[in-house]
DNA sequence: AGCTATCCGGAGAGATTCTCCATATCGTGA
DNA sequence: TCACGATATGGAGAATCTCTCCGGATAGCT
């Protein structure tokens, strides 16, 4: 997905949606390593597989062993557990708000909301809830990182609900925290459940029902 | 449910909602000595205010120590972290589903049901949502312990709520883990939400509205 | 009191998170 | 092309946690 590059020397493409190697530090003076590069890619990909595997609790020490890097590198790339699950959701999250761009000149706003709250949820679900569960803690501890994830995801949600509120079907009562919020929520009950693989869309079903007003 | 023998040697008080020694032996030979009582009591006791202090991730050697007894003596009688957890809440939720049983006879079916959802959803977010999460935690490994604390939670939710659609306000395609799903949800995604304290309640009376069919 | 099933407690193995810093490596200017 | 110094590496290791094992202590029964 989001990766070889393959820079001849350093042809960084102004790609869209992928991440610079360091956005924070504006590149004063010298540039990024490239093993630097390389490092935090094996990382997030290792982390990616890794997670699919075992959950969000995964070893950080197993992630920094097959990537083939030191638990210090590991740990100079992504500080905290929420900011290497970040990186691994970033194309991810990427995709889910660009849907939503395409959304927002759909024909039917209702219909819109209702699409992008499915795939949201599909994608809060994956790889066992982690993907929620990164959501919660990211409230909890505003890192930089965290935070901007969930920024996104919530302004998202915010466009397509002002429109479906200007268009009459939302309730007008309604905020994009407490959509994001119900949604998350189903997913984490529901990560586990897998007694009827149905149950987390019939529960966001009816929670459009809610939405809908009457 | 299962019996206390009232034991005459001990003076441990003997109040209502409060768990037998041994559920699993049925007192076969001897009895269950004295000072495994006394020990189990000091566990629970360190362990609900660990759980209230750290949340649901708290130390298990930390509760031993501070019950004073060994991390062996902790494991021989609660092996899992569930098992500890819901001895905790073993009372709590006693009183919870004994306010079903008045709320069964209530005046108003819908009002009824519509409270009590309020007070398990009190229950499910106490202690940083632990409550929550126990529930979810026991879906996935039906322990003998766990399992049986959930299952009567869905048994009280499924009365409220088949008189609720009995008397024609509530959906008749809603069941009981619908609902526990849903309001277990609301838990785990505002557990951590200290920006408004409100809004917790605010979903669950979205939730209600969709309960209730037009 | 004595016997024995039962229980205790803590040592310790194994796993995990996270830090620190001597060393290796890369990018750059000469 | 080469040397220099800013950057990055990785692994030892401290601290913490979970969970097990078993010699020894103890409570209940007779």
């Amino acid at each position: 997905m989001t990766q070889p590059p393959s820079e001849p020397l350093e042809s960084l493409e102004p790609l869209g949606p992928l991440e610079p190697p360091k956005p924070s530090e504006p590149a004063r003076g010298r540039r990024t390593r490239a093993d630097a590069r390389r490092n935090r890619e094996r990382i997030v990909e290792a982390a990616r597989k890794a997670f699919a595997e075992s959950g969000p609790e995964a070893s950080l020490n197993e992630i920094a062993r097959r990537a083939g890097v030191g638990p210090g590198t590991l740990y100079r790339h992504f500080p905290t557990r929420p900011a290497l699950l970040t990186a691994v959701f970033q194309d991810r999250i990427d995709t889910l708000c660009g849907r939503a761009e395409e959304l927002l000149t759909a024909d039917s706003p209702d219909e819109a909301l209702a699409e992008w709250l499915r795939a949201f949820l599909a994608h809060a679900r994956v790889n066992q809830g982690m993907g929620g569960s990164l959501l919660i803690e990211e409230l909890e501890k505003p890192d930089a990182l965290g935070f901007d994830c969930h920024q996104r995801i919530q302004d998202t949600a915010h466009g397509l609900l002002a429109r479906a509120q200007h268009s009459g079907t939302a309730r007008p009562d309604l905020t994009a925290i407490d959509l994001v919020q119900l949604v998350v929520g189903i997913a984490l009950s529901t990560a586990h459940a897998t007694a009827d693989p149905s149950q987390p869309d019939r529960l966001l079903t009816l929670v459009l029902d809610a939405v809908r007003r009457r």
